[in-house]
RNA sequence: GGUGGGGUACUCAAGUGGCCAACGAGGGCAGACUGUAAAUCUGCUGGCUAACGCCUUCGAGGGUUCGAAUCCUUCCCCCACCA
């Protein structure tokens, strides 16, 4: 079978080893994890570098653990910030859990014959600990100047901003937690995004101080479009995994809306298809760019990944109508097929027939006041079931409601509002 | 603990008594052009109002003043140096 690290390097999935014995020590089969933390309640397209590794390396043989940061979010992991994070309550961190845990149980496969998948919370072991145990049991295997000098700290008390006692304490419980898994599961491989540099080599340091062997680390690198931003963003908003937080047809669409330059790259990073065929894509993307047949099928494949044959279902049939055919002809039932996941809300017939596009797209929560509804209409970007509204004094009509039963709403070309009349 | 610097809208950052809902930049939103791409250009970017205008906002609370982001005072927080 073909190394882990070379799969890696020929998909742009690494960024740095800790060790030149990386690649020897991936000829048999190891035990590997990856954090990740609960500042949300999904992850976002954003881990998908990270999950992305994780599959390779199963489908390559290896054991992998998701690790959950109960504990960790509950510090704040100040790698790759800029100033100090405000904390979430421990009810936000809880009810967070339970969302990550569950987008990751989508791509790991616990039922693997030999090589079956698992998540942990790392609030299990550290959640036990006294502060004075921690201090005498682990800190003192810390120096103080490897600490100051990693990049996550140096970085924060060179800026304004400075840095707390509790995140600077960080990469002692992320090290502590690859010795933890080492321990328990005999796991010597930590991968994370190429910010995680200082937090995993605290856990290689510490697992060679205390256990006298070496753990490795493997960065992927931080993935950015042409344009030099971070990969992830549509926006402003984060690409959720749930589809709750972004719809079948939102997250679809964010893959679909890929630059032509970055277009083979994601392939290779964002889905298993074999390089040969994403050498053809590569190809078709030169020749004809505006069929974004490569740009389709990236679409395709990471929203099957994500939500199934039936989310992308949802989504395939929302785009071709979204962008051909015209929304004259259809009926409700279809509009609320299509839109099953585009917010929406349901008001009374009374409150919708004769009401002002104003307050509507308001009420819709399309806009968030009025005076920012009024702009949108000004400047042309507001649209009732797809026909552009003329003016801030215009009111929805009884024949604008499709069957009696809903109105759709559209800012611009892409953020679509639904309007169930009840 | 001492001394000095700082906290302004989503972010950075001007503003040091009325001309300030607050310069500018970035970001965001919308429009035009396009291929649902990129680049470019234009408008908007606290709330309410059709509009005149009114209301809330410059770390928090008091105060001075006809009038405060700007002055005084107390408190909170951050940074640097010293201890």
């Amino acid at each position: 079978m073909q190394n882990i690290l070379d799969i890696l390097k020929e998909r742009g999935l690494l960024d740095n080893v800790t060790s030149e014995n990386v690649k020897e020590a991936l000829k048999s089969p190891v035990t590997v994890y990856a954090g990740f933390d609960p500042s949300s309640e999904s992850l976002q397209v954003g881990n998908f570098v990270t999950i992305m590794a994780l599959g390779h390396f199963q489908r390559c043989g290896h054991k992998v653990i998701a690790v959950v940061g109960g504990a960790t979010g509950m510090i704040g992991d100040p790698s790759g910030r800029t100033g100090e994070r405000s904390l979430l309550s421990v009810e936000q961190i809880e009810h967070n859990q339970v969302g990550i845990s569950e987008n990751l149980s989508r791509f790991l496969d616990f039922k693997h014959s030999t090589a079956p998948a698992r998540i942990v919370n790392n609030y299990d072991w550290l959640g036990q600990f006294s502060f004075i145990t921690f201090l005498r049991d682990i800190g003192k295997h810390f120096r103080m100047g490897v600490m100051l000098g990693k990049e996550s700290v140096r970085a924060r008390l060179e800026s304004e901003s400075g840095m707390s006692f509790t995140e600077f304490s960080y990469q002692m419980l992320q090290a502590y937690d690859f010795l933890k898994l080492y321990d328990d599961h005999g796991c010597t491989f930590q991968i994370g995004g190429s910010d995680q540099w200082g937090n995993i080599t605290a856990g290689t340091d510490l697992i060679r101080k205390l256990r006298g062997i070496e753990a490795y680390g493997v960065t992927l690198p931080l993935v950015c479009d042409s344009t030099g931003q971070k990969f992830g963003k549509s926006e402003g908003n984060a690409i959720y995994l749930d589809h709750r937080k972004t719809s079948y047809y939102d997250f679809y669409q964010f893959f679909v809306r890929t630059a032509d330059a970055d277009a083979a790259r994601f392939l290779r990073i964002f889905t298993f298809l074999p390089l040969s065929e994403i050498r053809q894509y590569e190809e078709q993307v030169k020749k004809e760019p505006e069929k974004r047949e490569a740009q389709k099928r990236l679409a395709e494949e990471v929203t099957r990944m994500v939500h199934g044959e039936r989310g992308l279902k949802v989504a395939v049939r929302a785009s071709s109508v979204l962008f051909g055919e015209a929304m004259d002809d259809l009926r409700a039932e279809d509009l609320m097929d299509i839109f099953a996941n585009v917010p929406s809300v349901e008001l009374p017939d009374s409150k919708v027939a004769g009401a002002g596009v104003i307050d509507v797209a308001v009420m819709s929560g399309l806009c968030k006041s009025k005076g920012e509804a009024r702009r949108l209409v000004e400047s042309g970007g507001l649209y009732v079931n797809n026909r552009r509204v003329d003016g801030i004094q215009s009111v929805i009509k009884p024949a604008d409601i499709v069957d009696n039963r809903v109105v759709v709403l559209r800012s611009g070309k892409k953020t679509y509002h639904l309007l169930k009349v009840t």
